[in-house]
DNA sequence: CGCCTAGTTGACCAGGTTCAACAACGGTGG
DNA sequence: CCACCGTTGTTGAACCTGGTCAACTAGGCG
């Protein structure tokens, strides 16, 4: 198992200097410095490759056509959109680091967090498809993001044979995460919705090695607020904020500045309802 | 614009005599009786090529192609599941007339219907790449299927250029109707969230051809009883009861059996927050 | 005619919202 | 180093949307 933290850690250190864009898709992005690149301990593809092998074996043509991908990556400021409603993206984001949430802002003002996103994460790969978005999709602090150019994604698809459905597989689990969510956020009261959503980020997380933790227990970073899980789960956050209380009473999980603890992941897993199929992962990436 | 009420329904005679198959992936289905296909008015695949035609615009060739596709049609019994949890499908559904929809059921026992399907539409498509279904797909009385095997269709991806983004196309708009949803059930008010779902069937099927009606009315088919549009919203059905009573009561609607009328189309939308940019029809199929 | 399903109604209750105030924390500037 | 400030988290009380239970009605069909 690579040492996954250290390494993200190095990586952002190396980024630290990077300007963050306005409006990614308007204007002009300042040029990348490319040569803190060669600190890095590993290129930032392989968070990429680490993400689809979760779900998705490559064969090593596949592999290598994807480390061949030019990637120039970009910290992001906090809860910095990286796509609006209504952009016509020409480029796909590739989260490098750090997390980005997906939501749409409703007429009457509320928002709906419909997704969460984690390194190796393509948000928006949709775009080569559907031109104009129809949601927003933000950054969280920290976030370092690549941006690919539509031209250059396409040929990357043509490139290695198989690379299409590959990421159309990638989009298809994307679908059965909304199935879920409709269904967590229509059906199940608070406590299990939101253990829920904690169930889904923690086995995405350990799918790519990001988490650290013992028999039972597991501890990760969390950059999310309660008003944001409120917006995610659809609850308001004074109501996530006793659900929580709730939640440590019965010694399920723990919460430290930025970071949870689940204390009993068996029991976690049991009181959400949750079951890993929807996700698609390899198996020998599950705990 | 073609007569679709009166060819789907001689089409619907014409299969009277089929059987439906009880579980379609693990026994042999019965052959079809196919001299009676020289009755209908339209072969079957017109019906997905004017789906698919609602959003996305077709090459003389992928035309040719979908319609050389042999399409088998089956009438469906009232809530027959046509995928399972657990099922490992060999073939792709393609709805030829009436609905499906697609269902997940908790571990609480309480079901949570995440999408509605119309004629044209192909729900386990995702199939091709996922191969465990992670939910449930039941057909509503008088549903007419055709069951492509994994193997034709993917000769057929293959055989027209671009065709695979057509598809990828469509199951990534699925994915934008799952998002409106998980905000739908997630953040609108009872009487909006009905609305909301009144809305988008609606201008589905008016892009299908499939609608009646005047300059503000539209009439339409409606085989959805109150408790799976409780289950479709995330409300009991006694409160979609009472919530109906309430968009009757404003003129929004009426109810007849089995149909609905939009009294006032402007003004449900309105109600509804809808905004119809998430199904990417093609401008021409809205109105 | 009788049964079954879908729709309707009333009474009561609970989960979750809202509003408003306060506490804890980290970051900033003096 | 401390005072200040904005953000996030926490608490209490009143309120209300929507759930539950149970009974009853209205059609459709054999």
């Amino acid at each position: 198992m690579l040492p996954a933290a250290f390494s993200l850690a190095t990586f952002e250190r190396s980024l630290a200097g990077c300007a963050g864009a306005g409006d990614w898709e308007r204007r002009e992005l300042p040029p990348v410095k490319r040569g803190k690149m060669s600190v890095l301990s590993e290129p930032a593809c392989e968070v990429l490759i680490r993400k689809i092998e979760s779900t998705t074996p490559l064969t090593p043509e596949q592999v290598d056509a994807i480390r061949a991908l030019p990637l120039d990556p970009r910290r992001v400021d906090s809860d910095q959109d990286i796509v609006r409603e209504g952009d016509k993206p020409a480029h796909c984001a590739i989260i490098l680091s750090g997390w980005a949430y997906r939501y749409k802002i409703l007429s009457s003002g509320k928002r709906q967090i419909v997704s969460f996103h984690l390194p190796g994460d393509m948000p928006d790969l949709q775009s080569l498809h559907i031109p104009v978005s129809d949601h927003n999709i933000a950054a969280l602090p920290q976030a370092v993001v690549a941006f690919v150019p539509h031209a250059e994604f396409r040929a990357l698809l043509s490139r290695a044979h198989g690379l299409t459905d590959v990421f159309w597989r990638d989009t298809l689990i994307d679908s059965a995460i909304y199935r879920e969510w409709v269904a967590n956020v229509g059906q199940r009261p608070a406590p299990e919705r939101i253990a829920h959503i904690f169930c889904e980020i923690l086995t995405r997380l350990e799918s790519l090695g990001l988490i650290d933790g013992g028999k039972n227990d597991r501890t990760f970073d969390w950059p999310i607020t309660q008003q944001l899980l409120g917006e995610a789960s659809g609850l308001s956050s004074v109501h996530v904020n006793r659900t929580l209380q709730a939640l440590r009473a019965e010694r399920m999980i723990t919460t430290g500045r930025g970071t949870i603890t689940v204390l009993d992941w068996p029991r976690l897993q049991d009181a959400a309802g949750f079951d890993s199929n929807y996700l698609s992962l390899v198996p020998s990436k599950i705990r």
